[in-house]
DNA sequence: AGATATTTTCTCGACTGTCGAGAAAAACAA
DNA sequence: TTGTTTTTCTCGACAGTCGAGAAAATATCT
């Protein structure tokens, strides 16, 4: 296995002291936001509580929850019936009003609109239909009608949202908050960065879809107190394209999530076209598009649809439930170039758990096989046995979880660097 | 390209507050360190040096200095010629003799031992050639033997050598001191973790021989001020077998260094066996005996020598510029499954320089047309362009500077968190 | 030689932040 | 009403960093 050392660079001295943070003010701010992440996580805590959870002194907790409270961005909850004896603890929780989240889904044929609060509830949501046809502008368009549109119907105003969450699969830049590369639009870039112009206090996060999978899997793991300590995970998201995402500690402690371009790696050299224009990516053979052109038999060189119902992907996989020698093939060579490539992540990254979403797993049942013998064919496979796999059907609410956690820590990092 | 995003666990905040580190004492530490790596990289400093170099305040560097300087890690140099006008500054540098670092480099032909101070300057050094035919213990005892004699010629006890810093081709366990799987040994491992018994106060630390290369290689590049800003590179090893670091900083702005196993990363799904006992590893078209074997169309199924001598390598490189088909198919080859990987190494991660180490390099030109093809057949490749790619030929000096970097860090680490 | 300028090092008081202990608060029970 | 219990909050101590300016040590000028 690789072994991973954190080690101090120079620059990352001189930009900690060298920076803006006189002295032991940085101390302050972490322990802000380790105090409000830990309210975000079990939605309210007591003062006790959060004294053991954070592992701060009972005084540090008076202290940092008074500047929250001033700030603005806990509250105190007021019928606080504990029933025991003793004073009755008052309930912290995290202010809904304080800041809300938009975040924007963009799948292959849909956009899924959500609102969350500060506490990261659901306020609202509702999807539309993508135009297949459309242009980046027309999605551009189309985008911020809806944030509006989830403004309106929760009566927020521009300001009060404070952050905008935009995921979609493909290539992202997520700095410049540019698509770089998508299943629909190829190389014609999207700029979201656009969509502040409307909203003047949000700052906006664009990450691939499967990063923010493989970061709610993560904090999940993590929260879970039964399970064993976590070191890290591969999400692999099964469909139309296929998603990778990597999360793991780093030296620090804190959670690294990358999404690298797992489905346009190479796997083989073989002639089957992806759509990306290279041939041998894993999604060109694991793909929904790339099952169904081996299944039928279609010439490898041509790309038989943009988009594959999942409807005509149960009926390949019907036929090869009922054994159909080529429907079989197809979902076996799929499942091998899948294991193939996981076999090549976890050589370059140490063993981990792999969680699998997205709608093909339905069907993994017939990818099952072909996995297993493309890991299997690695010297590290080999050593370290085969990875831990689980199926999470619900790739949609992980990645609703994703926006919302991930955007809410941005916003608390920014809130409490201004104080 | 990938995005990373650091992210705060809650493990990590519970590790760091309910840990035994009471409050500011934490960021006494980190200054400490800080002051004492920036005096290690620098040789010597002054006072007023310190204070812009790090950014701390002169007060605190009075402060810390003091603390260093009592706990006898640090020495002030007696003649201070400045020359100019004022009062002559004070130039502070590492003690020498507050520790050293042993450092064994076990290679396929030779081990290299070398002894370190705790400026980091070599002392002595000396190799003695490695019997092929030996086992594990064999190999135990004299690295034992070499390192007495290593503190012997150099009259120090062993309570003197604070670290042992060993490396090895191969796959390591760096927690245990384990070298899990090695192409001389096999799977039959090595347990270095003994050396401690003659060594009470030493730690051990074990890498694997890349990681080393790219530790070193990222150091030197971070401090080249004239280079651009830093953010991460690949070292290629290319020998007998095929080595890849990757250093990168995070979050947090320190640097991580790994190792992944990628000369046993699948390649390809061909016949071509690998010394580890599978098929279509990289090393088992681009080791030494890989393009030995296929220059001269030995079975593919066979592993033609334990160790290639670099002047057989010669010979056949000699013939391919000489235009013999055969070995210029050889060495296309080997670039091939190079840049195939590397290309998978960059989907994979983001996109960053890369430099090629060791014995390898000096057949780079009969090797780069292969691995740009190779490389080229990947989107990520054709997104971001090819990787700048230099030649470092000098890997033994790469892997020493590694071994003493990280080496004296350790020891940096675990004395101030005594104090 | 003595005064002055210059540069560097060190000291002092202020400030920020955390911690432990114990006081105060707010309920229930006798 | 008087304890008991549990939780919250306050207070003084302590650790650490910072800015400013004093002190030190040398070169240069007169």
């Amino acid at each position: 296995m690789p072994s991973v050392v954190s080690f101090q660079s120079s620059s990352a001295l001189q930009g900690l002291a060298g920076g803006a943070k006189p002295g032991t003010e940085q101390l302050r701010r972490q322990n802000l936001i380790t105090v409000l992440s830990a309210l975000r996580r079990s939605g309210a805590m007591s003062h006790t509580g959060l004294s053991v959870e954070t592992g701060l002194a009972s005084a540090t907790v008076t202290a940092v929850t008074a500047d929250l409270e001033r700030a603005g961005a806990i509250e105190r909850q007021e019928q606080a019936v504990s029933g025991g004896r003793g004073r009755p603890r008052v309930m912290l929780s995290p202010r809904r009003s304080f800041a809300h989240v938009a975040a924007v889904q963009i799948s292959s044929d849909a956009v899924h609109y959500a609102l969350a609060d500060y506490r990261g509830t659901l306020i609202d949501r509702f999807s539309t239909r993508r135009d297949l046809e459309g242009t980046p502008a027309s999605l551009l368009d189309e985008v911020s009608g809806a944030v509006k549109r989830l403004m309106e119907r929760s009566r927020l105003k521009p300001e009060d949202v404070s952050a905008l969450s935009l995921s979609s699969k493909g290539i992202v830049d997520a700095e410049a908050g540019r698509l770089v590369w998508s299943p629909v639009f190829g190389d014609r870039p999207v700029d979201f960065a656009k969509l502040l112009d409307d909203l003047p206090q949000a700052q906006l996060a664009l990450n691939n879809e499967t990063l923010l999978v493989a970061h709610a899997k993560a904090s999940r793991q993590m929260q879970d107190a039964d399970a064993p300590d976590f070191s890290g995970l591969i999400t692999l998201s099964l469909g139309h394209s296929i998603g990778l995402g990597i999360a793991r500690l780093d030296g620090q402690g804190s959670l690294a999530v990358t999404a690298p371009n797992f489905g346009h790696m190479l796997n083989a050299v073989d002639d089957r076209l992806c759509r990306c224009g290279s041939r041998g990516c894993i999604e060109a053979t694991a793909g929904f598009y790339g099952i169904l052109r081996l299944a039928f038999q279609v010439p490898p060189n041509t790309i038989p649809a943009r988009f594959v119902p999942l409807a005509e992907m149960e009926k390949i996989a019907l036929s090869a439930r009922q054994g159909t020698r080529m429907a079989q093939y197809a979902f076996r060579q799929a499942g091998l170039a899948l294991g193939q490539g996981l076999s090549r992540v976890l050589s370059l990254y140490e063993n981990m758990p792999v969680a699998i979403t997205g709608p093909g797993t339905r069907f993994y049942d017939l990818l099952a096989g072909g996995m297993e013998e493309g890991l299997r064919q690695s010297l590290h496979v080999r050593l370290n046995g085969l990875p831990h796999i689980d199926i999470e059907p619900d790739e949609a609410g992980l990645v609703f979880d994703g926006h919302v956690d991930r955007a809410l820590a941005a916003v608390d990092q920014r809130v409490m660097a201004v104080r």
